[in-house]
RNA sequence: GCCCCCGUAGCUCAGCGGAUAGAGCAGCCGCCUUCUAAGCGGUAGGCCGCAGGUUCGAUUCCUGCCGGGGGCGCCA
């Protein structure tokens, strides 16, 4: 073998075949060297199989066989030993299997949901927050500290109008067309407290604004309980009035003005946002001297930096994709790093029923609530939904279908499969049997062998989704897990006192199974049943 | 006009440089005297939008086109 120039050196790939045929693990090595060698890669597969086979690179306890393959691959088997042990270490230390070195042990803050106080959460809101939350937990399998934050407005036109609204309904008048209603603006009418009615009135009180306040609090109690319902919990609620009122707005925006990338024009102050590439300049102050919604932001931002973070991420509809660019740009202007502003788009839903997409709107109130959601088909099911498909495309939500289907529901046969091997294992407790932590010889079984093939692979979906930012590959791990072991239960009696020692081992794998299949979902947030 | 995303099985979606393209649902045919049938087996179903290009190799990367969605406010 001709030495080889560290630069011509590619990195090496090992992949997974699809074809169990082709072994365990596979790598194109010998493709990627064939140039660079100038040999054919046949003929440089052949020696790394040789060197792997009993030259310096045999390791008989991890690969039992090297081949070559084809147009170059290089095919390895994994020495059944090397499996047994990953069973051995599931039972020894449960909790630590599936926990990968930390890939970014960084302070992140992750806004999301972010929905005003004005109505209750609508399915619309739904995919923010599942897959925010879903990124948080990844981010956490990966050795980040999370901040899981949701910035709210609390006062303003939009907050006035949920005031007006309010009385209105109160009142039974008309609501102003530019008002909200539904069912949420009559039960909040309901409720208004005597002396908050009282204190509306007042003269030059502001009846809108009162009442808006009082109303907008109310709802976010009621968004606090839904996303309660999702199993989504935020550690800091922010509202955007405190950060004018504690003067980060006024502070960023002359730290700005000291870069030079602030201007006042036809009586508006602007960012120079196309100094960084941007379509536009972007106004900060209006020229009647109000901020505006970015300048808000810009405060923001220096606000959570203060805090200590390294990195932020915010988890937005793609419809705020166009306030991207001036934003991530006043971060860099201020002095940030603008790779640690980052944006996660969220592909649009439609929410269809019998094929007909539901409009919303809060102000109609033409909506289906996040409630009416997980009345109908449940919060795991829901969360399921979502985790299994990738962050930015757009996706269609049929709801009939959905609670038509629940019982068919890829989780529920995953959350079966946890039950089942829950099952079992009482039952075999009862028949006196228990796991065995010496699982030597347990390969030599077929349904075993399958089964352990899947299961050791946690810890590289883990990690695959940790640097993707992404949970699909867990959905579908999972699920092919789940398929695997209801494999094995048919071919392979776990419970027999005939054969005690092959029962005890067979535990133990259905064990290791279980343990596994409540990683992953733990790691979506779902449920792990003992029974169903 | 400019910018972003999508176009894979009847439907909803994975796969995103490798060896016969996958799952769920829907369809059809079977399987409960045995550890949970929310299960299992079998069967059927695809010019991976179209056309070029890069590569030993493209559903995957690049370009163009066609089709669908979204964004381009001193709104949020």
């Amino acid at each position: 073998m001709p030495a080889l120039e560290a630069a011509a050196a590619p990195a090496v790939e090992v992949e997974r075949p699809a074809n169990p045929a082709f072994g365990d693990l596979a790598t194109n090595l010998a493709m990627k060297l064939a140039r660079p060698l100038r040999r054919p890669p046949l003929e440089i597969a052949e020696a790394l199989a040789a060197s792997l086979r009993d030259g310096p690179a045999s390791a008989p306890d991890l690969v039992a066989a090297a081949e070559v393959a084809r147009p170059g691959f290089l095919n390895l088997r994994v020495a059944d030993a090397a499996y047994e042990a990953v069973v051995a270490r599931i039972l020894a230390d449960p909790a630590g299997w599936g926990r990968i070195p930390a890939v970014n042990p960084r302070r992140v803050n992750v806004e999301f949901v972010s929905a005003n106080p004005t109505g209750p959460l609508t399915v619309g809101n739904a995919r923010g927050a599942f897959v925010g939350d879903l990124l948080c937990r990844v981010l956490e399998a990966g050795g980040q500290a999370v901040t899981r934050e949701y910035y709210f407005n609390d006062s303003g036109t939009q907050i006035d109008h949920l005031g007006a609204s309010v009385a209105a309904v109160r009142r039974r008048e008309p609501v102003p067309d530019d008002g909200y209603k539904g069912a949420y603006v009559e039960q909040l009418a309901r409720e208004v407290p005597d002396d908050v009615w009282a204190a509306a009135f007042e003269p030059g009180a502001g009846t809108s604004a009162v009442l808006g306040a009082w109303a907008s609090r109310r709802v976010r109690g009621m968004i606090e309980a839904s996303l309660a319902r999702l199993g989504v919990h935020f550690d800091v609620w922010k509202s955007e009035a405190s950060l004018h009122e504690e003067g980060w707005v006024d502070r960023a925006v002359e730290r700005l003005r000291a870069t030079g990338t602030v201007y006042e024009q036809d009586g508006a102050t602007w960012f120079r946002s196309t100094a960084y590439g941007d379509d536009k300049d972007r106004v900060i102050y209006r020229s009647d001297g109000r901020p505006t919604y970015f300048a808000a932001d810009i405060g923001y931002v220096t606000e959570k930096f203060s805090r200590g973070f390294d990195h932020l991420i915010y988890v937005w509809g793609v419809d705020h994709h166009g306030t991207v660019a001036r934003n991530r740009n006043a971060a860099q202007a201020m002095g940030y790093d603008p790779d640690h502003y980052q944006v996660i788009l969220i592909g649009w839903v439609r929410f269809v029923v019998d094929g007909v997409e539901v409009s919303m709107s809060k102000r109609a109130g033409t909506f289906v609530t996040l409630d009416d959601l997980l009345d109908a088909v449940g919060a795991d099911a829901a969360r399921w939904f979502f985790a299994s498909r990738a962050t930015h495309v757009e996706i269609d939500f049929d709801i009939e279908l959905a609670r038509k289907q629940s019982s068919e529901n890829p989780v529920y046969y995953v959350q079966y499969a946890h039950a089942r091997i829950a099952s079992i294992l009482r039952k075999a407790a009862e028949a006196g049997l228990a796991p065995a932590p010496d699982v030597a010889g347990l390969l030599a079984g077929e349904p075993e062998a399958a089964l352990v093939r899947v299961v050791a692979r946690l810890p590289e979906v883990v990690e695959d989704a940790v640097l993707a930012e992404e949970t699909q590959g867990v959905t579908a791990y999972a699920t092919e897990l789940a398929t695997q072991f209801h494999a094995f239960y048919r071919d392979a009696r776990v419970i027999d006192a005939a054969t005690p020692e092959r029962s005890a081992q067979r535990l133990a794998l259905a064990l290791a199974t279980k343990v596994t299949l409540a990683k992953a979902l733990a790691l979506l947030g779902i449920s792990a049943p003992e029974s169903m």
